[in-house]
DNA sequence: TGCAATACTAGAACACGTTCCTGTTTCTGG
DNA sequence: CCAGAAACAGGAACGTGTTCTAGTATTGCA
């Protein structure tokens, strides 16, 4: 979606895209290295090799930065797993593996996810499009485990949304020390077999 | 809860809760003018007449002062809700009519909610108690109308948990300008009768 | 009542996100 | 290839949350 000035749609010379990726792995790495505080917009400029102002041309806020980052991530772990079919008979056990494993998947990088979500909730309307696009992505992979090769309902999308919520507001809880990280998973589990009772 | 630094408990002077109040009465001014970021500290400061340093004495962060505000408010809320007798014959009409009314009262003043949940989402680990307690208090308002007359059940508490993660996670999609205001109270009504399918 | 501890005031100082400015390099159309 | 436009580098500057300092007022206790 990078409009330039002029108006013409994704023309980016190899040198931007460069800039770009260098950006974003400078960011992932002070993200996973110390969490949200230690991705400052001068250290990440000065890794990558680009003027503060340039970055700013790329990301045009700290918030934009991460949650860009958090969809390349989200993209990785979307591609993994749709690479197979989901395992199991049930909507409930087949939403269970998917949501089990991209919590796993964030748990094991704590302070990355920190930085992500922490993002993701301080976004505000200025970056819905792109908000929206990794929440799309979340849902895409729960709907389909929803429906496995059931027949599609007309509640798929509902409730593959009432899930995310979930799992996103527990994560929350996960950042905010009120629960552990096993609880996380706990939690998640128990609304998924509420929602989904077969 | 508020502790001096000698470890007793609770021992505040008349001048002490009248600055207490001072402060939690311009916060809730300041934001219900102009949310999250109108809400600056030394301008609290200012309009309670208190040092900036006694400010933070207080409260020790702007998240926790608003996070403090938000459980004032929250408690009013609760007051009010729990003066009679939730009507309706289902639980899903029971929560439905106390959390429409949460919801529609906290959009009667969209910029007082914005800064308010925004400081929830923003808590860390140091305001853990106080979120908690917001969050408890609006649960057991979920509880009481789950239940009704009806006799317990075992999943009253993880179904109110549920339905207080959707109910959180739309108020964050509305603050983030995903959805509409509208579309707040559709979500969660939805949630509501797709959890409490009686 | 006197004095040590604590609380308060006023304001400077610091950190980091963001903006802005100036000069240079790179790109693009003719 | 050239002129103008756009992008970039380097860095100063600004705003706001937070911390710190020095001096003054208040409180609690012997």
């Amino acid at each position: 979606m990078t409009t330039t000035a002029s108006g013409s749609v994704e023309t980016e010379t190899a040198a931007q895209r460069a800039r770009r990726e260098r950006i974003l792995t400078a960011t992932l790495a002070l993200a996973a290295r110390g969490g949200y505080d230690a991705v400052q917009m001068r250290e990440v400029a000065e890794r990558s090799e680009v003027a503060l102002g340039t970055l700013y041309r790329y990301f045009p806020s700290k918030i934009h930065l991460l949650v860009s980052a958090m969809k390349a991530e989200t993209d990785r772990l979307a591609a993994r797993l749709s690479r197979r079919q989901v395992p199991g008979d049930t909507r409930a056990e087949r939403v269970s593996f998917v949501l089990e494993r991209s919590t796993r998947s964030l748990q094991r990088d704590p302070l990355l996810t920190e930085a992500m979500i922490r993002a993701l909730m301080a976004a505000d309307a200025s970056v819905a499009g792109e908000v929206s696009a990794v929440r799309q992505g979340m849902s895409d992979l729960i709907v389909a485990a929803i429906r496995g090769d059931d027949a599609p309902t007309d509640h798929d999308e509902e409730l593959a949304a009432i899930l995310q919520d979930v799992w996103f507001a527990r994560q929350i809880a996960w950042l905010g020390g009120r629960i552990g990280a096993a609880d996380v998973w706990r939690d998640i589990h128990t609304a998924i077999t509420l929602v989904l009772a077969d």
